[in-house]
DNA sequence: GCTCCTCCTAATGTCGACATTCGGACAAGT
DNA sequence: ACTTGTCCGAATGTCGACATTAGGAGGAGC
């Protein structure tokens, strides 16, 4: 069984602040205000403090001494650094996967694989082929045993999935198309030992959707 | 000139604290009372609870709920962990640097270096020449002009140092005579234009540092 | 002797009030 | 016209009091 996650209010106020900078809500830029905050979510500002802190470390909002924290805009300068530094730390944690992942593990991340196959034949929405990508990496991450390397993702992945739905409302949701082979074709190099193969086509994996995505951007 | 930096107390109580662990103050395994804490300091207990949010960022204390926080021991599994992150970022750091630094931020490492080199002959405290090894990563970092990976390497800097003063502290400073060589040989690739080899080899003075520390921690 | 239950204590989690700081508006001086 | 000084509103930074929780000591039941 897995433990019972014990966490305050401050957690869940960042979750509920994240899914609303997610969803769209709140847009880049907007300040977000802790009294406001407070009042909206019924908790303390001493817990809507904390969640805008986590969320910074997230780099979802960035905050100035005295001048609140805003919602952070996506440029194409943070896609690419969003992009570069995952395509690293991806490289190492897809390394330590193929070393230490259970078959248990890979068979799960088969089945991820197989039903972003079926979201994609049954033409779901393209957020929810985002959720099931960004499960697979998280598969991927738990895998690999590391726990710092681990938090360095979980730091990540909001900015990433920021991105990446910024790339869906541009309208340009190409990814469709690869996103089942590559994905399958990272469980089969995890399962085998070509580990110089599995640690380029991973960073390849993720500076792919990184030239796309910057493509976009740019006017 | 650079930019003044303004913050609150939770960011000297976290430097406070910060130097009390790397001190020894506060052994691997210490109990951090917030109110002890802000007593001892002089602040409210808000800024001592941001400022060990900041530490447990850093991986240097630990926290469970309604459990407390404790000073972070370093095992070989930490060091591991440390290092190995630490080596892949500092791959990316690295290449970054060789293609943004300026001529005026490579002669600043070369000055680094040669007070390395001072440092190593004028027999100073094995203190100094770590403040000095991370004084010229924290200038790599900083050439490499990336937001993110630099506080990625903010997050791990503090970690390094606790694992490099344990080395210390085991005795086995034995790092003396290769410290300078290194660090002018990766000026040299930084300023070269051979890539790949940069990469590699920047990969490999992390990981040698590391198997030196993970052998000591061994019993 | 072992388990379970109940209390108790010491710590953290949460809260709203007060102090400080920022940026802009406005006025005075050059 | 431009700069400089002052004030003001609104937000964050800081604080100590109160609520909640974890874990241990002690006793009752079996």
């Amino acid at each position: 069984m897995k433990k019972v996650e014990r966490r305050g209010l401050s957690g869940d106020a960042a979750d509920r602040i994240r899914d609303a900078i997610l969803d769209g809500t709140f847009l880049p830029g907007t300040a977000l205000r802790e009294v406001e905050l407070a009042a909206t979510l019924g908790v303390s500002r001493g817990a809507v403090r904390e969640a805008l802190a986590s969320l910074e470390h997230e780099g979802l909002v960035q905050s100035e001494w005295h001048r609140g924290t805003r919602v952070t805009d996506v440029t194409p300068e943070v896609a690419e650094e969003v992009y570069t530094l995952r395509a690293t730390i991806e490289r190492l944690a897809s390394t330590l996967a193929a070393q230490r992942a259970t078959p248990a593990e890979l068979a799960e991340l088969d089945d991820v694989v197989d039903r972003m196959a079926i979201a994609v034949e049954s033409g779901a929405e393209a957020v929810e082929l985002l959720a099931l990508d960004i499960e697979f990496h998280d598969r991927v991450y738990r895998a690999a045993r590391h726990r710092r390397l681990c938090e360095a993702w979980l730091a990540l992945r909001s900015s990433v999935r920021l991105c990446q739905l910024t790339r869906i409302r541009l309208g340009r949701a190409g990814y469709r198309g690869l996103v089942v082979d590559e994905h399958r074709e990272l469980v089969e190099l995890l399962r085998g030992t070509a580990e110089k193969r599995l640690a380029r086509v991973a960073e390849e994996h993720v500076l792919g959707a990184m030239t796309a995505l910057t493509k976009d951007l740019a006017p």
